[in-house]
DNA sequence: GCAAAAGTGTTCGCTCTACACCCATGG
DNA sequence: CCATGGGTGTAGAGCGAACACTTTTGC
């Protein structure tokens, strides 16, 4: 695009110099494990927060899109790319940041806890796994961003299959039912469970099985992206 | 907030320096009538756009949300407050504006295209009703915007009594069904959509009817807002 | 053989869908 | 009395909810 007319070209000079503003990005990752939902969370340094956990966030770059820069934060936390992330919202409250200005767009991410083992390999010492149920205050206004993906990321798992993406690649029907429950803080019912899920056709039997359970072993799924595609030209809700 | 630490308290300036963002809000505001779903935009005066038409937007200042930028374009342009508005999302890729880097932050609104007076009132000489369908390039990447907004208004349509702000505060079942129809691009059953909203009982007949038309005359509704509140603690699906 | 979790069918009520005729008014 | 849109009921199919027992394995 071209950068035209003088006159016209101070316009964007004037805006920096009279609206101060810096844009962000935090995320909100998700994690799961048999234990519940978790957010990845870090030790927040600067005042008046020092003793507050923290979302992961930046600054965005001047040569990204926000959606780039939430990729970054992640990948550069986590060792981990191709990850699901969605937009969730602006927070822009004037005093939201006590240095100044900062409007964020918050995102939210699922990935698998178990399986990936990027807790040893990245700069991460500080990073901490807590779950979200035990998450009573954290810095800046990163609770109430919290607060909002999660009831985002509980509407998105009740109308897309993306529950899977918070588990092994492979994985059992009870865990499936089990992360369900966790997250959207219900009970479901075994046989009903199962047979929306049969009656979808997005699940395909492994043929593994479970090993080294003292009870009868659970057969192993996986998701199968394509048949969902093919399957679900316009979307479907899960209904649960 | 407490700008506390020298060392820190450079961290904006530096920002403000090295990453020359601005962000601004862009109004995707819906109007309604029996021609069908319609935009107000606006003519573009900005180069390479001098023949287009583009949304309402405006830089956000540095004393306000971006949801309060939001209504203060409406207000400004529309005259009118207390309008449904809702953040959509985030467009920041790197050229979408040919002076330099602009983040923005996309909001679509429902107003009552009849039963206002703003035409007159404000500055709008050069504002214009656009049908949605009619519409297939604007400025910058405001189409894209308008589509993903108008995509996000069906969504809504569908899960949320909403509609009724596109319409007179008083009006018949089969505008509301019209309305839908046009919006969603469906065609609905008369018998099955005058049940569904009778059985949720958020409609309230005013006791009056259609006059002077030469056929029997329908009769007068309006939402009930405390009703639906009342009713649907926990939300509804219009299912449409 | 016992403990522990896996796996499996049926009934009931509700909601969605499809569908056709009489009614009230103005001219 | 005719033209125009307003207004109404019913039957069938599919979906969600509730509910209990048998199977397979390890120890």
């Amino acid at each position: 695009m071209a950068k035209t007319e003088g006159n016209i070209n101070t316009w964007l000079d004037q805006i920096h110099n009279k609206y101060k503003t810096a844009v962000s990005v935090d995320c909100v990752i998700f994690g799961y494990d048999e234990t519940g939902l978790k957010v990845l969370l870090i030790p927040c340094d600067m005042p008046p927060f020092e003793n507050k956990l923290s979302l992961l966030g930046d600054i965005v770059h001047p040569n990204e899109t926000t959606d780039q820069a939430a990729h970054r934060v992640l990948y550069k936390r986590t060792g981990l790319d191709d990850i699901y992330m969605e937009q969730v919202q602006v927070f822009s409250d004037l005093n939201r940041h006590p240095l100044g200005r900062v409007i964020t767009v918050s995102y939210y991410s699922l990935i698998k806890i178990n399986g990936n083992s990027f807790m040893e390999l990245k700069d991460n010492h500080s990073l901490q796994w807590k779950n979200v149920s035990e998450i009573n205050e954290l810095a800046f206004d990163h609770k109430i961003i919290m607060d909002t993906c999660l009831e985002r990321l509980r509407k998105n798992l009740r109308e897309h299959p993306i529950g899977f993406k918070l588990l092994p690649p492979v994985f059992t029907l009870q865990q499936l039912q089990t992360l369900y429950e966790m997250v959207l803080g219900v009970e479901l019912d075994k046989r009903n469970f199962r047979r929306k899920l049969s009656h979808l056709q997005i699940l395909k039997p492994t043929g593994d099985s479970q090993k080294d359970v003292s009870h009868r072993p659970a057969k192993l799924y996986y998701f199968d992206q394509m048949e969902y595609e093919e399957r679900n030209i316009n979307g479907f809700s899960f209904g649960l």
